[in-house]
DNA sequence: GCCATTTCTTATCAATCGTTATGAAATGAG
DNA sequence: CTCATTTCATAACGATTGATAAGAAATGGC
């Protein structure tokens, strides 16, 4: 009934998410995404309403691969210190590209559009609920299990650990080598006693 | 000899500083910055040479001013956890300010411009290095103090602290409300033992 | 094979970007 | 008072910004 697209909507929005990964908001235009993702001015526009509209499906696009597969490993079995460092693992390995994008792509959104865009903050509030709360539920079946003691505010350690997760972003952004990281994630595991 | 300057250059900075902290770098125009600082383009291009010079200017300015006052507080006497929540006590206050900038600029600055721009990574890693030298030095002394364990890694538990800092400036610019804040910097600090 | 419909390609829009030029205003030396 | 010098206030520069318009190209229903 009509001529077809020609692109993937979601291979185009991969693409366009590691080009505001490595760049961010400001410093991508519209020219560059289109470059990067081989998609016309009129595609993005169909599809992705503006740049913002853009934007924002790239922030949900982080969450359901690059923070999908943390909590992926968050879950899985076993004491839950390896529990933690394996997220902060898959973490790591998933926030150094092969394209360019370097870091965490919500933590680069919290300091650099979310102060000025309310859709971009709500998405960021998100992101931190959701980690903050299955950290939380990873501690708390460690401390039913006894693997914590019985009066370990989780709450509390869970909001430590995911904030530790954002700072392995920065520290990954600011070009610290993975040694830099390892320490950082020893001394914080330390908290579990 | 000539028309005299009708701006005092510092503060200038001072106030171009509160608005790229504000607003980052790309989201600021060189006509925000003469709103602001109420001075003219001739004015401030005469001064520091381009958007860039100011913005690295600012930079040197914040560790000047914001970095400074912490780090003075950090250097008091006393039990080392207690000049360590002081110190970051006064990061906090330093770090809401009444002009709407909110967070701590460098980290912001590693975030949103330091992966492009090397200048920029020049002065971030020099700050980050300042930061840990300085905390660790303190941890230092509270060892030789015995106020730590002999077999304490001071260094490693100075790149800790120093990036507890900046993910305090994260959580800030992040909305988190200062409880949040204060339970993050007192699950850090049981790492002290 | 036509036609309505959607996408593609390309050009273009006004607005804003960082930066620079231009002429008036203000100073102190002579 | 004159003049060289510097800053001030504006205007303007080409380039780029996000977004849109216009016409050619491609499809399936009929």
């Amino acid at each position: 009934m009509a001529r077809p697209r020609e692109f993937d909507p979601r291979e185009a929005l991969d693409k366009a998410m590691l080009q505001f990964w490595a760049a961010g908001y400001h410093d991508t235009s519209i020219r560059d995404l289109t470059a990067r993702t081989g998609v016309n001015q009129y595609g993005l526009y169909s599809q992705f309403e503006s740049k913002r509209g853009l934007y924002l499906a790239a922030l949900d696009r982080y969450r359901d691969t690059v923070t999908r597969a943390v909590l992926a490993r968050l879950r899985q079995a076993g004491p839950v210190a390896d529990a933690l460092s394996g997220a902060f693992a898959v973490l790591i390995a998933r926030m150094r590209t092969e394209d360019g994008a370097v870091g965490c792509m919500m933590a680069n959104a919290a300091l650099e559009v979310a102060p000025q865009d309310e859709g971009a903050a709500a998405k960021v509030d998100a992101h931190m609920t959701l980690l903050r709360e299955a950290i939380g539920a990873r501690l708390d079946a460690a401390r039913t299990a006894g693997d914590l003691a019985s009066e370990t505010d989780t709450g509390q350690l869970a909001e430590f650990f995911a904030t530790t997760a954002y700072s392995l972003g920065f520290l990954l952004r600011a070009g610290r080598d993975d040694a830099y990281l390892q320490r950082h994630i020893t001394t914080a595991l330390a908290v579990l006693g």
